[in-house]
RNA sequence: CGGGGCGUAGCGCAGUCCGGUAGCGCAUCUGCUUUGGGAGCAGGGGGUCGCUGGUUCAAAUCCAGUCGCCCCGACCA
């Protein structure tokens, strides 16, 4: 029935592009690496931003904005940070165009800036260098503020989604006067990413904590959510760091506190971006296209309706104009489709590959029996019910399906996670099934780096529950290890 | 940056080997018939064949360049 997709079995990459065409989420832009994301897509971003905003504010933080430029000089103040971000920035050099004799347009060279800019690749520096005006005194903090922006990271490889060179963000930047309390800043908020996968995408992560190799550059620790792909490949979703007080240093942001010394601050930055699409598509679509989770669904239920001729039509129309307002009354997400040029079973299919989770069907049989046929699309099932009440039953369909997503998508992430005790076995699990892999590790970085040489495989992140694990001998060099860490290959 | 693939109508492609009026499917427009899983028939519109140069009476096709995009790897959210 779809039209031009790939099955996953067949070609996985191809699928997720497939997918991503035909429900019209993206293009690829005219410029490598960079994406068009078309209605479909941004009305899904535009969602998860209302979800993740209201659990910014409720959290006690703030939206600001900060300039898209960022003088070079700035990114040199942090050693590790510069380091981690200086291959892959744009850099702005001129700033005018001159028509040149052939009717083209080229750069002015007496346009050159005597500073040059960078596109920021994420807004650390510029928000540190204006943090340190803003903050004086014990009584200005915490600052808690929040950003809703695009970055440039000039990306070798690009997928649409998952990794392309602009994208859609939020970063949270906050200071705060203690150590404890920005530690505690940066797992609340790593929390709040978690709810939100877990409760609004109903995709399930392991939360944890990254190794050094692994680790935001210029981060004390970073923290993050790790999901599972249906391809049994990890996605990093979401990450929290705790800086620690190394961009208070940098842009020396000081405040006087109670006692009357004055100290440096300490800092948390937190963020997820419109990778979480790509981790959306991956953890529910099939075959036929995309499979969206009811609380994020720009459309959660399409009404479809059928008729052969005039009389019809106008009672049909009546009828599921009834219904229409049934939903609007439950607050759903509804449209009637009842676009005229269009046959009932086109709309099927585009609904479906589109990923409403919901299709109301009617046509002159249920006007005359008082039912409407639900066709649920996680599970391609349909029934006929009554009409009565039917925005208290979509409602509820909507609840058993949002939960059924998670259930299916956790019971799969559980099915693919393995415990392995030697490297020979490792190895094995790694290449074979994939997947999440519990294995123990010496705690060093170069082993690390030995196993992702010999495997492809990193460390995805160090569990929180990582000291309640069994002690035990690193798979690789037989060192002591506190426990067990988690392995994947990962996008 | 390596390996592979592709640039021909809005989209997907054939045609290139072997040079001879630029085609097919979908989409689009008009009309009629249709409508419970991507409708049928008839008629129409739409192209600097990525770009530059060369060979030739003649180039989408051959030759030499060049630009771009996609996929797979090395780096990364």
């Amino acid at each position: 029935m779809a039209k031009q997709i790939t099955s996953q079995q067949k070609d996985y990459a191809q699928w997720y592009q497939d997918v991503v065409r035909e429900a019209k989420l993206a293009d690829h832009s005219p410029v490598r690496g960079c994406m068009v994301i078309r209605p479909n897509g941004y009305a899904l971003w535009e969602n998860m931003q209302q979800s993740l905003d209201q659990m910014f504010k409720d959290t006690g933080h703030s939206n600001a904005y900060f300039p898209l430029f960022i003088p070079k000089s700035y990114l040199s103040k942090e050693a590790e940070h510069v380091e981690g971000f200086a291959k892959e920035c744009a850099v702005v050099t001129h700033s005018r165009l001159i028509n040149t004799e052939d009717g083209k347009v080229d750069v002015d060279p007496e346009s050159e800036l005597e500073e040059q800019l960078i596109v920021r690749p994420t807004s650390e520096t510029i928000i540190w260098d204006t943090y340190r005006n803003w903050i004086q005194s014990y009584r200005d903090l915490p600052l808690l503020l929040n950003q809703w922006a695009n970055v440039v990271r000039w990306e070798m490889r690009t997928r649409l989604f998952l990794r392309t060179m602009e994208f859609l963000w939020q970063e949270g930047h906050t200071a705060h006067a203690t150590k404890e309390e920005a530690i505690e800043e940066t797992e609340r908020m790593l929390g709040v990413y978690q709810t939100f996968a877990e409760e609004y995408m109903a995709m399930p992560v392991i939360p944890g904590l990254k190794t050094e190799a692994e680790r935001f550059a210029g981060a004390v620790e970073t923290y993050c959510i790790e999901a599972l792909m249906q391809d049994n490949r990890a996605l990093q979703a979401g990450t929290s760091h705790f800086l620690g007080q190394n961009f208070a240093k940098a842009f020396d942001v000081r405040f006087q506190d109670k006692d009357g010394e004055e100290k440096f601050v300490w800092a948390t930055s937190w963020g997820v971006s419109t990778r979480l699409i790509g981790g959306l598509i991956m953890t529910h679509s099939d075959d036929n296209g995309l499979v969206l989770p009811p609380k994020l669904a720009p459309v959660q239920a399409a009404i479809v309706p059928i008729w052969k001729n005039d009389d019809e039509k106008a009672e049909v129309l009546s009828y599921a104009g009834n219904l229409k307002s049934a939903l609007k009354e439950q607050g759903v997400r509804c449209i009637l489709d009842d676009r005229d040029q269009y046959k009932p079973g086109w709309k099927f299919a585009q609904h479906e590959v589109e990923g409403v989770p919901l299709r109301l069907a009617v046509g002159p049989r249920d006007v005359k029996n008082g039912n409407v046929e639900i066709a649920r699309r996680h599970d391609r099932t349909k029934d006929i019910v009554e009409v009565d009440d039917i925005g208290q039953k979509v409602l509820k369909e909507l609840e058993t399906i949002q939960s059924e997503l998670y259930q299916t998508a956790k019971k799969r992430m559980e099915d693919n996670t393995r415990h392995v005790e030697s490297y020979d076995e490792f190895k094995k699990v790694i290449t074979e099934d994939g997947g999440f892999v519990y294995a123990h590790w010496d705690g060093t970085t170069e082993t690390e780096l030995k196993i992702k040489e010999d495997t492809k495989a990193t460390i995805r992140c160090i569990p929180f529950d990582y000291d309640k694990s069994e002690p035990g001998q690193c798979m690789v060099t037989g060192q002591p290890s506190r426990g067990k860490v988690i392995f994947a290959r990962a996008y």
